[in-house]
RNA sequence: GCGCCUGUAGCUCAGUGGAUAGAGCGCUUCCCUGCGGAGGAAGAGGCCGCAGGUUCGAUUCCUGCCAGGCGUACCA
């Protein structure tokens, strides 16, 4: 990377001036007349050694000229004592013929090269609806393994599915008390929802099926479970399916009960866990984290003896490196608990294990609730997106096939788009009557503008233009940003933050735009076939970097 | 009460201790005889929640306060 040449060098200047060494912060100046690289080094060091800066950031660049090598134009000090690089034509030109020899390896780094990582994520739960949590959930932990993937990483992919436990007691409590019928997993969804109503009304016999759910001792239970539990991982299958995601292990909370109620009652004994009140707790206080029930008095393991399973499960399946748990941020605290827990009992396993937390998808309409008819759910939501997409499309010789293939990819991609365009930690206020943009900041604005590209490079081959990499015109914003998509990709994969990719990918499709707006391609006389190759490099970049945030680019739209 | 997170343009959001704080939506103007207008060019719109502190320099770091969200014992 160019980045680091030129950190090299100036660590080289730095020695010779017989400077301290610090970390050498390198920027892209929002400003092009600032140049491609700057750095504050001169402004840390004179702090240190109480110097003048702009003194000392004239003797830095004056040992670094002789440095500068063939890619590098100029180096200047600039404001209070920047040295500013600008980086020659050739660079760039050599940077897009880069790109192009080796399209879907751009992009990616080594940083996690060798290493085994697991991504749990969008744990939706049968008998309940696939609501837009989980949505939030399996797009934000998609987009992480492709980035972990991009940096060297082997991932693989894991699904924990609560098939046991109280909400499906609820659901099973209803359905034997209305005698309903299920057909479709909104039946199932209905039926739970009436369970949060009895239960509040008649919590013994709801507790009466948990117990009979769990010890498999009810004939009518069983069968509703069964029946259930089908209809539900179907329909998240056809979600799956529709997303993008393929999982690679599923896990199911039946699996990993006895286990966790053993080890729980294994690790009591060892003084890990206490009894109270009837339960089984860890205290969490001591570490600054509150006290959590492992074993409830029925005996019953909940979500947190299941976890310290689950742990373990995974390792035996794939013994990983790190493993990661996408969920929403009102889980961090119960999951920093479940993680102390699990060092005193599976120390390696708690250190490989990062918890990641994401916002809520809000309703801009009012509160949602699971027991009122108003929950958005994430079928209605992808449903919705879908017809929006359709909507636009004009092409009237499209036949029915291709407008619905086309209608997904887009509408998908507005709606993945639109959860990883912020940090993952803030909420997203969804505006049902707004819905999914797909003008501006929007996922259709980038798969436009690379389709775009894409017909031009086709029509580029019919005219018989071939590109070239001699470069004609003056450096173009485009190419000051196509080089910085190896960086970018890499700080979206170390912070965990997707919305990085989101940014860079607007602003280039962005400056991709106003080129193709400004400079005719095909036609272009001499600079005509650079600029294809230019107009290449950025379909290549834009559909790498779309297929970080799992969305697809379509033929055309 | 305590803990975690958040507060930036009318709205939704970017912003790595630095140079004139940026996008999109909405609003006001332009640009389809040119490779795809889901596009492009431009304009208006900011006590960066408030008050201190650290620093040559703070939207960014620290402290306090205000406002909102989430969590806080048998749900997941």
């Amino acid at each position: 990377m160019i980045r680091d040449e030129i950190r090299e060098k100036i660590h080289a200047a730095l020695d010779e001036l017989g400077l301290v060494e610090s970390e050498i912060i390198l920027e892209h100046p929002a400003d092009s007349g600032h140049g491609d690289y700057a750095t504050n080094i001169a402004l840390i060091l004179a702090k240190r050694g109480s110097k003048n800066p702009r003194e000392l950031a004239e003797r830095i660049a004056a040992r670094l000229q002789d440095k500068r090598g063939e890619n590098i134009r100029s180096i200047t000090v600039a404001g209070p004592g920047f040295v500013n690089f600008h980086l020659t034509k050739s660079f760039f030109a050599k940077n897009v013929q880069e790109i192009l020899s080796d399209i879907e390896n751009f992009g990616k780094n080594s940083l996690l090269s060798g290493k085994k990582i697991m991504v749990e994520y969008t744990d939706p739960n049968p008998f309940k609806v696939f609501h837009i949590g989980h949505l939030m959930t399996n797009t934000i932990g998609e987009s992480l393994a492709r980035l972990f993937e991009f940096s060297g990483a082997e991932v693989k992919r894991a699904n924990y599915q609560g098939d046991v436990g109280l909400h499906i007691a609820k659901a099973i409590a209803a359905k034997l008390r209305s005698r309903a019928i299920w057909i479709t997993a909104a039946d199932v969804g209905a039926s739970y929802a009436q369970g949060e109503e009895l239960f509040a009304k008649e919590s013994d016999f709801v507790q009466e099926v948990n117990k009979k759910v769990y010890e498999k001792s009810d004939d009518a239970v069983n069968d509703a479970y069964a029946e259930g539990r089908a209809i539900s991982l179907a329909a998240f299958e056809e979600m799956y399916k529709l997303l993008g995601t393929k999982f690679d292990f599923y896990f199911f909370e039946s699996e990993v009960a006895e286990e966790g109620k053993n080890i729980v009652l294994e690790y009591l004994k060892k003084g890990v866990f206490e009894k109270s009140e009837g339960a089984v707790i860890f205290r969490g206080e001591p570490y600054g984290f509150h006290t959590r029930v492992f074993l409830t008095k029925e005996g019953l393991p909940p979500y947190e003896a299941k976890d310290l399973a689950l742990a373990a499960r995974k390792f035996a399946v794939y013994p990983y490196d790190k493993s990661f748990v996408i969920t929403a941020l009102e889980q961090n605290a119960y999951y920093a608990v479940v993680r102390q827990a699990m060092s005193f009992i599976y120390p390696e396993l708690a250190h490989k294990t990062v918890q990641i937390g994401h916002g809520m998808m809000r309703v801009a309409s009012g509160k949602m609730s699971s027991r009122k008819g108003n929950v958005v759910t994430g079928e209605s939501l992808v449903h919705d997106a879908l017809a929006l997409a359709a909507e636009k499309i004009r092409d009237e010789q499209m036949n029915v096939d291709e407008k619905s293939a086309i209608s997904k990819c887009v509408g998908i991609g507005a709606l993945k788009f639109s959860i990883l365009k912020q940090q993952i930690k803030s909420d997203i206020v969804y505006d049902e009557e707004r819905s999914f943009s797909l003008e501006g900041d929007s996922g259709p604005y980038l798969q436009y503008a690379a389709v775009r590209a894409n017909a031009v490079r086709a029509r580029a081959e019919e005219a018989g233009l071939v590109r070239s990499f001699e470069k004609k015109d003056d450096i173009h914003a485009v190419e000051r940003l196509l080089y910085q998509f190896p960086e970018i990709v890499e700080r979206a994969a170390v912070e965990h933050e997707p919305h990085h990719i989101a940014t860079y990918l607007i602003e280039l499709a962005g400056s991709f735009n106003s080129f193709y707006a400004a400079e005719k391609i095909i036609g272009g006389g001499a600079a005509a076939p650079y600029r294809l190759a230019l107009t290449e490099a950025t379909f290549a970049v834009l559909k790498n970097g779309l297929h970080l945030l799992g969305i697809g680019v379509p033929g055309k739209m």
